[in-house]
DNA sequence: CGGACAACCTGGCGGC
DNA sequence: TGCCGCCAGGTTGTCC
């Protein structure tokens, strides 16, 4: 649930919370939230060390304190919030990991589902691994985009959703950003025209942008770190809207399943392109 | 390399 | 009202 725009969202919520803090320690009620290292070693590490910066790669957060950098990825459940000590919040039930900080509030890292993984590492490259480009940097420009999928044949769902090809894009905003540039899941990339790649690239920048400006989609566990929800969830086109009407053409929106994953579109004005 | 699929988890919801 | 069973999806890892 949490793609770029939720979790750049939850970023610039973090910045000015976490600006001048230090950690003074950590402490965690499921292991399997921390991804490296382990408790006791993680707790000794992160405490003393200060915050330096709070950024996004994809959909981890970096909190990057001195020496070592905490990465964040929240996956299905994660929330990521700044609370004094005492307060009680909502979210609470589900808290697995704590960063105790120098000023009587406390970092929090809740998680219902228990998929998402806090790791605290010396280099960030050990946990991001090969990301694709950002989205929406400069350096992703409309050429760096065609020369990326140039390079691809398979269908354009999976293809968008796989992070190594282009970092931050999730279920819901691939689906948004297909039926933005009209173009079908099922389609494969060497089979679009020049048009239609064209389409595609301003239809990624287009959502992801939206979906900033919206501060994220609250479809159901996503909340910024203020607590309230996004607003990105009441203007999407395809995501959640199976049998109801096309915005574009009134046609029913269908919903099936690719690569395990539901996906939502237009059968008359999305279209397969030939080939 | 790519496609298929299980695993990780549990709240929420539909069905009865 | 209560219980059962399934679904949701980001990522990794395994298998073919």
């Amino acid at each position: 649930m949490p793609e770029l725009p939720e979790v750049e969202t939850v970023v610039r919520g973090l910045r000015a919370p976490l600006a001048g803090r230090t950690i003074t320690a950590m402490t965690c009620d499921w292991p399997g939230s921390l991804a490296t290292p382990d408790g006791p070693l993680f707790a000794a590490l992160v405490a003393g060390q200060p915050v330096r910066s709070v950024d996004r790669r994809g959909k981890y957060i970096l909190i990057r304190l001195d020496p070592d950098t905490l990465i964040i990825h929240l996956k299905m459940t994660g929330r990521l919030y700044v609370v004094p000590d005492a307060a009680q919040d909502h979210a609470d039930r589900w808290v697995h990991v704590t960063f105790q900080l120098d000023n009587a509030y406390q970092l929090r890292f809740s998680d219902a589902r228990k998929f998402g993984r806090v790791a605290l590492v010396r280099d960030p490259a050990e946990v991001l691994g090969d990301l694709g480009p950002e989205p929406l940097d400069d350096a992703f420009t409309l050429d760096a985009f065609r020369e990326r999928i140039a390079r691809r044949a398979g269908q354009l769902k999976p293809l968008l959703l796989n992070q190594t090809f282009l970092a931050g894009m999730g279920n819901i905003y691939v689906d948004e950003a297909l039926w933005t540039s009209r173009l079908h899941p099922l389609s494969r990339a060497d089979t679009l025209s020049g048009d239609d790649v064209t389409r595609l690239y301003a239809a990624i920048r287009q959502v992801l942008s939206e979906g900033i400006v919206r501060e994220g989609a609250s479809v159901n566990w996503y909340r910024k770190p203020d607590g309230t929800k996004g607003s990105a969830q009441y203007t999407l086109s395809v995501y959640g809207r199976a049998g109801q009407p096309c915005r574009r053409c009134r046609h029913p929106i269908e919903r099936i399943v690719v690569g395990q994953r539901g996906t939502h579109f237009c059968p008359a004005c999305q279209t397969r392109s030939p080939g």
